[in-house]
DNA sequence: CAATTAGAGAACAGCTAGTTCTCTAATTGA
DNA sequence: TCAATTAGAGAACTAGCTGTTCTCTAATTG
């Protein structure tokens, strides 16, 4: 004797793809309307209008989903500006990369940096996620400054070529947002530069 | 008709300071036993064999809690190496920094940085405590490196002094425990030293 | 020695994580 | 074309945690 007022059930079902990217636009909606601490698995599957089943026929936990999103929409935030010089190529680089992180992908950046510190298992797949993305673009721009003669060639692809990158990260964490420019520029001017470029 | 079998409210009862780093203990206990995801308040209650009401007359959160546990910590894992020389003084300090961050106190820095990336109003309070500890080592080996004349006066107090800890703890983060000697020798020697040394 | 403070123990409501049902729409392939 | 299979929707449920609020009583204070 169960009465069923509406029985979404009959409704015209999504699947595959397009049920993962409402999936995924209600895991970023909850990053923004929420943040990261208060994201639920429940909360996600009523906001993309899904069952929970659904949600962990994919994934095992909120973390996994987090840093799932974090990858698919890693790829198209990054920027690689072509200005005329190395010097202002990379200032326009971790200006915009500071800008994003001021904006509501931080939130999805601080649950993938959380989940890091949480989270044994995902912590490989994450930290992968961040230690190849940012020095990709990177590496493009310091083709071009080598190219131009601008910066040591033999630094391509050492650490040393993305410790700018690192200290936007660390400054990031321990400064948070909004990231001054006096901070970029201190960064670029004081420590990267002198530490890449050519002698003359 | 209540039967108490053992009624603890009889025995010698703890407070303040005693019960306070019983409470501590179990905190770190749990850390090192079951990790910063899984910690909670019932859990050390529990294991400090007193009462939640006591725990949360006076942290409001775990994270409050872990936080604290750090502060309280942090003083007492700080050593100041005198090597000879500015430059093993660093290394020796760098190395047993990453010595800790391998060791049980791992966990609590996960934690702490875990709660920074999730709490806004706790992260104010933990990016002081990290902001400070460190800086404060570094300090006293950079003043004797100044006496030696081994490096650049006027970087003392700037971000530049504090970089080698930066890429140290981004070296935590994104490569995880334990930090090989190979790290610490190409943050020295490519990248700070370079930048603090004076120029002959 | 009386009044006050604070710990112990317990119960509780509310929320979330995961799991596991049933029912049924959409897809596949013989 | 139709039967078999796959997978989403909805719901129920257990277990565990948070944060609060009782009562009882030990320890401290004045």
């Amino acid at each position: 004797m169960a009465e069923r007022v509406t029985d979404h059930r009959r409704g015209p079902r999504r699947r595959g793809a397009e049920l993962e990217a409402a999936i995924l636009a209600a895991t970023r909606a909850g990053l923004v309307e929420r943040g990261y601490a208060s994201l639920s698995m429940d909360w996600i599957a009523e906001r993309a209008r899904t069952s929970k089943a659904a949600l962990y026929r994919r994934w095992g936990t909120v973390g996994e989903l987090v840093v799932y999103t974090h990858a698919r929409l890693v790829r198209s935030l990054l920027t690689v500006p072509d200005t005329g010089s190395f010097a202002s190529d990379m200032r326009a680089m971790l200006r915009s990369t500071a800008d994003v992180m001021d904006s509501e992908y931080g939130e999805l950046l601080r649950g993938v940096l959380a989940e890091i510190m949480k989270n044994q298992e995902l912590a490989a797949e994450a930290r992968r996620q961040l230690a190849d993305s940012g020095p990709q673009a990177m590496d493009e721009i310091y083709r071009r400054g080598i190219e131009r003669g601008e910066v040591r060639p033999e630094l391509r692809g050492t650490r040393t070529m993305t410790v700018a990158l690192d200290l936007l990260r660390s400054e990031f964490i321990l400064g948070g947002t909004p990231i001054p420019d006096a901070a970029i520029d201190d960064i670029l001017d004081t420590v990267y530069l002198p530490l890449v470029r050519l002698p003359d």
